[in-house]
DNA sequence: ACCTGTCAAGTCTGG
DNA sequence: CCAGACTTGACAGGT
């Protein structure tokens, strides 16, 4: 089976590069004239696309087919402030380029609305704003002229004391959106709130790709054995044209368990391909490590000494 | 050039 | 009921 390796949004080998600068709602609300206003907006978010470009230029170099793009691209696209920038005209050139390329070369890209996109939140104006989260998110896949294949990952949500209501109120929110917006998100179990098995079981009730979060399996869990739900975890993306698709980080330390490593620990992850050796299924691996690039460059450096593993390119390998 | 407090957003906990 | 933690790259203001 064939493991391709990616990593978050930015690089720690190519210098000044990031693909999220952003300015802040009190700076920009004291630029008095709209036009200044809008030409700050549109050159931070021109430079955001430019340097994930330049970083498209990198994983391309370095055989990375796997790639998370940033959520800050488009500055405080979603937010009041700017609801009389039309973003999507001003860049929708550049956003065209990077997709070219994107699919010129195979990337298979995602992205992941923060923590604050909610589909299961009681309250209404936080499920319309993250909605509005969502449609921007399709809108940057739009605009590259990305199928389907580009995908969303999200959370369950918060637990509002009550998981049983809020796991249906989930449902129902989710089963109401639109389909081009459906069938481009995937769903991730998390850290404290909503297990494996429980997002497994979400998964296959509304019919989305499920994302295994390995750390965050460790944080949270009943007691389940991965291995006794990998496989149908890896099922729920039968009808995709992409991998199953994992999140791998290590723990920072005991104290800290939840924070992520600067890099990932070799035993527990040729563990884990233990496990899915049993399955034999192609996969992605989504590296979450404070050492983005570079750590996923060690971990392939690490998996060169072991037994059974060939190291494909920069970033694959057969199992 | 470097340092430090702050930042759009929500949820949960502890006081 | 409210303040602070959570988490993290980047801004912005100061030196």
């Amino acid at each position: 089976m064939r493991i391709n390796f990616g990593y978050v949004a930015m690089s720690k080998v190519v210098k000044d590069c990031s693909p999220s600068r952003t300015v802040t709602v009190k700076s920009l609300s004291k630029i008095e004239d709209d036009e200044v206003r809008l030409h700050k907006l549109k050159s931070i978010a021109k430079t955001n696309i430019k340097n994930t470009q330049r970083l498209f230029y990198h994983n391309r170099a370095h055989d990375i087919k796997v790639y998370r793009l940033t959520s800050k691209l488009i500055p405080l696209a979603t937010h009041p402030i700017t609801e009389k920038w039309d973003w999507f005209k001003d860049i929708y050139s550049d956003l065209k380029g990077l997709g070219e390329y994107a699919k010129e070369h195979n990337f298979r890209i995602s992205a992941h609305p923060d923590h604050y996109t909610l589909l299961n939140s009681p309250k209404d104006e936080i499920l319309q704003s993250s909605l509005k989260d969502l449609i921007y998110h399709y809108k940057i896949f739009e605009g590259m002229g990305l199928d389907k294949s580009a995908k969303l990952v999200l959370h369950i949500g918060g637990s509002y004391k009550d998981k049983k209501r809020s796991i249906e109120r989930f449902i129902k929110n989710f089963i109401k959106l639109p389909e081009h917006l459906r069938e481009i998100i995937t769903l991730e179990n998390d850290d404290k709130t909503y297990t494996a098995k429980e997002v497994l079981e979400i998964c296959q009730q509304v019919k989305a790709p499920m994302v295994l979060d390995i750390h965050h399996h460790w944080c949270n869990n009943n007691g389940e054995d991965l291995s006794e739900y990998l496989e149908r975890i890896f099922e729920t993306w039968n009808y995709e044209d992409v991998p199953p698709k994992i999140h791998v980080s290590s723990p920072k330390d005991e104290k800290k368990f939840r924070n992520h490593a600067d890099n990932i620990d070799l035993d527990s992850f040729t563990e884990f391909l233990e496990k899915a050796k049993k399955i034999n299924r192609d996969f992605d691996v989504m590296i979450e490590a404070k050492n983005k690039d570079v750590a996923l460059f060690n971990l392939i450096d690490d998996l060169k000494n072991v037994p059974n593993i060939d190291v494909l390119d920069q970033a694959s390998i057969e199992y």
